[in-house]
DNA sequence: GCCGTTTTCGGCCCGACTGTTTTCAGTCG
């Protein structure tokens, strides 16, 4: 876990040397950073196991960062970092938040107007002083002040992907002890949602005291906000709160329909069961002083003449009546019908491993082909490949099918890429490029700043380009960073229909685009969409499990993802 | 600050876009 927080560091050492116009320094900081992000192992176990040799041998590490490294698993401090930002006394960490905003702006609106935090830039900037500093302007301070507000509506909401990880580790901790006989996962993190408030545990148990010092004395806490026979909160280093709830066997699955949500869900359940003349609450279905279900979920439903709703769909947005005419959901999409994974980077471009590594490690997960794609020539700083080099890579990709072919293997290897979207619509690649991949993805990666029927146009151009499949990342949204692009998503949703795109679902947690809400949309309206990991090292296949989440929140079911088709079947649909 | 089919200093993924300027700095990917 310390290897996230010793990253983080080494990025914010990176951060200060580049507000002093330090050079090439920020960038070995950096390569360290990720290199520890990468690690298996813990940079805590490493320095244990084989001293400060073994910090050396990380890649990227040398003598003085391995310095760092050992000071901060020492001591938890790192006087280096300390010394920077004695220089520079501001709050960093949330000042690059701000879109469009890199230290050296940060170092102008400190040295010029005293900025120090994202109270004070809020403050400066609708005080029209941004503009007045030298090298901003008007423009700047408006992109600033919007950038805050973006900022400031998912203020106390985490993203899943951060909260997951850690939410894992405490889960794993309370099931080990044997005091525990059911836990689960409660709250908007059961449900799924990209934007958790915190993370919820329920727990069956009818000892309690053994579960709730081990929750409190979880190695990431940072303050035990309340601790009591049944509940306790506690928070993270990370920054947001766990809380975790006991009750007792009987009472595990009305509590657990009550503490999953969402509130308007419970509500119309609860009206429901009022309405039959029943009563519930989180300690069960109560038919007057007489409880008639509550040790399951299923059994709650059922008594309310319901099927079970999969968490993901607990939004009151009409899962209510389809339970009610007795849909049982059981086709609706799960990470075991993925086939395999269209969006894969490997090093040929900006991708931490081989072709092969991406591909054997596709083949572990159980798929049975795999899709590369790999950008092509506009993104110069992932490498984008030229037509020459995809075909060079095509090579190698034809070595390894017969290799399985050799081996009597049916696994298969495909390849795509994905083109970038230019700002006239057309793509960084010829078309005759494009013809000889077995299928393409384009997307854009820059010209984030356009008007909306501008913006539109260019997407629709490159979705009627005929040798276009799928779009990537369709909206350009980043969770709790940028706002998605200026887009009619109308019109994008009609042209899908019309061309017979796909439109991504990308897994990265940074991402998850497109939203639920939208993937709601296509799914009535029968567009196929592709749930894809982006994966840029091999540990980041897995990430299609918040791809599955978001698909199965806009209710997509295994007939609505192609990922989910055999090979033959899904080139045959994109060859027509 | 790290790295080296360059042994010990010189090079370090780079182009587009935006907003500031009026030729370029900063940010992003």
């Amino acid at each position: 876990m310390k290897n996230k927080e010793l990253a983080e560091k080494l990025n914010r050492v990176a951060e200060y040397l580049e507000m002093g116009d330090v050079d090439y320094k920020p960038f070995a900081y950096r390569r360290a950073a990720s290199s520890i992000l990468e690690l298996e192992e813990s940079v805590e176990e490493i320095y244990d196991k084989e001293g400060r040799k073994g910090l050396e041998e990380i890649s990227g590490v040398g003598k003085n960062i391995a310095d760092k490294l050992e000071e901060y698993i020492l001591t938890g401090e790192i006087e280096h970092l300390k010394t920077l930002r004695e220089k520079f006394p501001v709050d960093l960490k949330n000042m690059l938040r701000v879109e469009g905003l890199g230290p050296k702006s940060v170092k102008k609106l400190y040295e010029n107007l005293g900025v120090e935090n994202l109270e004070d830039l809020k403050i400066a900037a609708s005080e029209g002083r941004v503009a007045e500093v030298e090298g901003l302007g008007e423009k700047t301070e408006k992109n600033i002040l919007e950038a805050i507000e973006f900022l400031k509506k998912d203020e106390g909401k985490w993203a899943l992907g951060e909260v997951l990880p850690v939410a894992r580790e405490i889960y794993k901790r309370l099931k080990s002890l044997k005091e525990v006989k059911r836990i689960s996962f409660a709250g908007s993190l059961r449900r799924k949602k990209e934007l958790v408030g915190d993370v919820d545990l329920l727990v069956s148990a009818s000892k309690t005291e053994k579960i709730m010092k081990s929750f409190t004395s979880f190695p990431n806490v940072e303050k035990v906000l309340g601790e009591g026979e049944t509940k306790s909160s506690i928070r993270l280093r990370e920054g947001f709160d766990a809380d975790l709830r006991i009750v007792g066997e009987k009472s595990f699955g009305s509590a657990l329909q009550y503490f999953t949500g969402s509130k308007n869900h419970n509500i119309k359940i609860r009206k429901i069961a009022k309405s039959k003349g029943l009563k519930l609450n989180e300690y069960g279905l109560f038919d007057k002083k007489k409880k008639i279900a509550g040790r399951t979920e299923k059994e709650v439903y059922s008594k309310l003449g319901l099927t079970l709703i999969p968490p993901e769909l607990r939004e009151d947005r009409g899962e209510v009546e389809k339970a009610q005419k007795g849909e049982d959901f059981s086709d609706l999409c799960k990470l075991e019908d993925l086939k395999g994974d269209l969006h894969i980077h490997t090093d040929w471009t900006g991708g931490a491993n081989s072709l092969k590594e991406m591909v054997s490690a596709a083949r572990e997960r159980g798929y049975a082909w795999v899709g590369i794609a790999d950008h092509t020539e506009f993104l110069r700083i992932e490498n984008g490949l030229s037509e020459k080099e995809l075909s060079k890579q095509r090579k190698e990709i034809e070595k390894l099918n017969s290799k399985f072919e050799a081996q009597n293997s049916d696994f298969y290897v495909m390849q795509g890429c994905e083109a970038n979207i230019l700002r006239d619509g057309s793509l960084d690649i010829s078309d005759k490029g494009l013809k000889k991949l077995d299928y393409v993805i384009a997307g854009m990666h820059s010209g984030f700043k356009m008007g909306r029927i501008e913006m539109t146009e260019r997407l629709i151009k490159a979705m009627r380009h005929p040798e276009v499949d799928i779009i990537s990342h369709p909206t350009g949204r980043l969770i709790k960073k940028r706002d998605s692009l200026n887009l009619d998503m109308e019109k994008i949703f009609k042209v899908a229909e019309e061309e017979n795109v796909f439109l991504e679902i990308n897994s990265s947690p940074a991402r998850l685009d497109l939203k639920d809400a939208d993937i709601k949309k296509c799914v009535e309206r029968g567009i196929k969409l592709a749930i894809n990991s982006d994966s840029h090292h091999l540990n980041q296949l897995e990430n299609v499990e918040f791809g599955v989440g978001q698909a199965r929140r806009g209710w997509a079911k295994s007939t609505d993802i192609i990922n989910t088709l055999s090979k033959e079947d899904f080139l045959s649909l994109i060859n027509n």
